[in-house]
DNA sequence: ACGGAACTCTGTATGTCTTACAGTAATAAC
DNA sequence: GTTATTACTGTAAGACATACAGAGTTCCGT
């Protein structure tokens, strides 16, 4: 951590745990990888805006400067424990590739859920550690399963990750703040058919419920996502 | 602004622009609307991070502290700015229904290209402002003239703007971020056939380029789910 | 064995930030 | 014209990231 260093590259080292071996100096008392559980333990118990390095600092017991001799800024300490953060990949029991992807879709949510903190932590540069690949990959085996191909698969795990992540985010959004609910009566006042024709249309018609919960937006969406999907490689291969 | 008031209520009122009229003290010599161009202003010219209340009374010309006389605070100032920057919602005048989704995806994406900062607000409320709520009239009746029915529109819709947003974010990271590059070369050293075998796979198969470009990988994705849509509503009322 | 380089950890300090609070001046209601 | 109400200013408090210098620790080369 002494020299100037990309700070790509000082990310992808620490993200994948490269240390280098033979140091001169004492005995490191501490470890990335205990400052960076205890990030998570602060983000988790207190929200991410209780996450400062001080705060991290005190719960493993040092000093706020101390943390910077393991990790080069805050920004970097929040792409770790984002990566951290996911856990061990969901093993997908499923039968069928597209009840796999429904399985790996479930489970992200619960893990958004747990830790709603991970939707919210702005960052500059892209991630995507081991822990976050990890999960990327079991998602990415099971639609290689519909039969796309690599381009393909890839595309499509994207836009369906993505889907699912920022509903995540809305939706912790509503859970978090108080008066939701009339927040969304207040908006179905200003909701006119001159102003906003097509809500208007949509909020009035049929079985149309206040409360969209993220469950049932998720579903239809990736849903019709698997059909297309389907009809895809059914027009591309078999005929 | 003197009362104690609901946050939720206060940021409706701003965002929808009550001002309640007969006031007794002096005339007010700015506007909310003032202050949330200044920050947009300064968001597009020098970034997110430049926005301070400091920045933002600079670039008006008055005191920093004469900002809260408006706003109650840094976090409402950035949803009236999310708010206030998309702008003028996009006229579709393709034919059909699946032209004017994709032509809207397009503005969505020129937009959030234009305006990278809106993708990095942390938000603990739900905004939908105006603004977006236009926005988002625009593509629900697109998706309206599919022949969905409402509740199925706007879950088809909400999904489809979460997986561009997200896709629209994930790509900004890279483009500012130098040595992105460098980054993806190295992340292949560490996608082992072991490790991330599926991951593996798609990339070594046939066409796979380094760069996915966001324009592809959300066309992909946008088609499939867009084939999905016709194939459920062909199924469910035409026969 | 020993000098010094390299490293860990601490304490202090600086600059930036949000925002609370008190004060002053202006305006409209009564 | 008195008074309540509001706009705006100035100061300051408290949180925060992090630069820097120093003290102590360990290992390398000799």
């Amino acid at each position: 951590m002494s020299d100037a260093e990309d700070p790509a590259a000082q990310s992808l080292r620490l993200l994948w745990g490269d240390v280098g071996p033979g140091r001169r100096g004492p005995k490191p008392r501490l470890s990335v990888a205990e400052i960076v559980a205890a990030g998570v333990a602060v983000a988790d118990g207190e929200g991410l805006e209780a996450v400062s390095m001080q705060r991290v600092a005190a719960e493993v017991g040092y000093t706020t400067m101390s943390m910077y001799t393991y990790v080069p800024g805050k920004e970097l300490l929040l792409e770790l424990m984002l990566d951290a953060a996911v856990g061990e990949p969901p093993t997908l029991s499923a039968e069928g590739w597209r009840e796999r992807v429904e399985e790996w879709t479930a489970q992200v949510q619960e893990l958004f859920h747990r830790r709603p903190w991970m939707l919210r932590i702005a960052m500059r540069n892209p991630p995507m550690g081991p822990g976050q690949l990890a999960w990327f990959d079991r998602l990415l085996s099971a639609v290689l399963d519909s039969g796309l191909n690599g381009p393909e698969a890839m595309s499509l795990s994207m836009y369906l990750l993505s889907a699912t992540r920022e509903l995540a985010r809305i939706h912790t959004d509503g859970a978090a703040s108080p008066g939701i609910d009339e927040y969304i009566s207040n908006l179905s006042t200003v909701v006119t058919p001159v102003r906003f024709p097509a809500l208007y249309r949509a909020m009035s018609s049929d079985g149309f419920t206040d409360d969209v919960d993220e469950e049932s937006l998720s579903r239809f969406g990736l849903r019709r996502l698997l059909d297309g999907v389907d009809a895809h490689v059914a027009d591309g291969s078999g005929g």
